[in-house]
DNA sequence: CCGACATATTCATAAATTTCAATATATGAA
DNA sequence: TTCATATATTGAAATTTATGAATATGTCGG
C-alpha cells in the first residue's frame, strides 16, 4: 500500500463519528445512510460528508437499493491497512 | 482499547510526515530528534510538534541520553491498534 | 405527473491542524 | 561559568476539517 493511501485511511479512521459508524455497521449486513444518521446523531449533510470520506478511503462499500444507499464494511481495506502497520513492527 | 484512544492513534498516523518518521525509525534501534528533522525535511519546531503527537499517542518511546532524546517505535501500541481494527472485520 | 422521502451538494462558519520564527530550557564541553 | 548544541514552547499565519442550513438530485408510490 502506498504511503498516501495509508495516510488517507488513517485520516478516515481518525474521527470519532466515523469510527462509531464503522463499529456499528459491522454488526448487521447492511445499513442505509439514514441508519448512519441515527448512529452519529448528527445532521444528514454532516453524515453524508463522513460517509463520503469513508467511501473515498475504500473503508465502505456502497450499493444502491432504490432510493436507499446500503453501506457495508470493506474488510479487505482494513486488513491491508493492518498489514502495513505490522510491516512497521516486524522490522524492529 | 477505548474509542478515544483508537481515534487518537489513528489521528497520529494520519499525517504523511509522521508516518514517514515512523517508517524510518523502524530500521535503526534509536533515532534522535535531530535525525527526525532530516527525515522530515521540516523545521525543528515542526518536527518537535509531530514527535509530541506520536509520543502522546504512545506510538513512540523516548529516552534521554545527555542532550539528546532517543526515540523508538512502541510496538505494543501498534499491535493493540491492529487488534482493534481486526475486531471490526471479525464481526462481519 | 406529483408529492414524499433518501441522499448529495453548495456555501458559510467555527474549530482544529500544520508550519515556522522567535524564544526558552537543558546539557555537555571548554 | 560561559558557549555551543539539542530539544521544547510560544505565538501567529495559512490551511484543513467538521458542521449544518439551504438546496439539488434521484426514486418510489399514487
Amino acid at each position: 500500500m502506498s504511503d498516501d493511501n495509508f495516510v488517507k485511511i488513517a485520516k478516515a479512521l481518525s474521527d470519532k463519528t466515523r469510527f462509531r459508524i464503522l463499529k456499528e455497521i459491522t454488526d448487521k449486513k447492511s445499513y442505509t445512510c439514514g441508519d448512519c444518521e441515527e448512529i452519529a446523531e448528527l445532521s444528514q449533510p454532516t453524515v453524508s460528508h463522513h460517509l463520503k470520506i469513508l467511501f473515498d478511503a475504500n473503508l465502505l462499500n456502497s450499493e444502491k437499493d432504490g432510493r436507499f444507499v446500503l453501506v457495508s464494511l470493506n474488510k479487505k481495506t482494513l486488513e491491508a491497512f493492518c498489514d502495513s502497520i505490522l510491516d512497521l513492527t516486524n522490522k524492529i
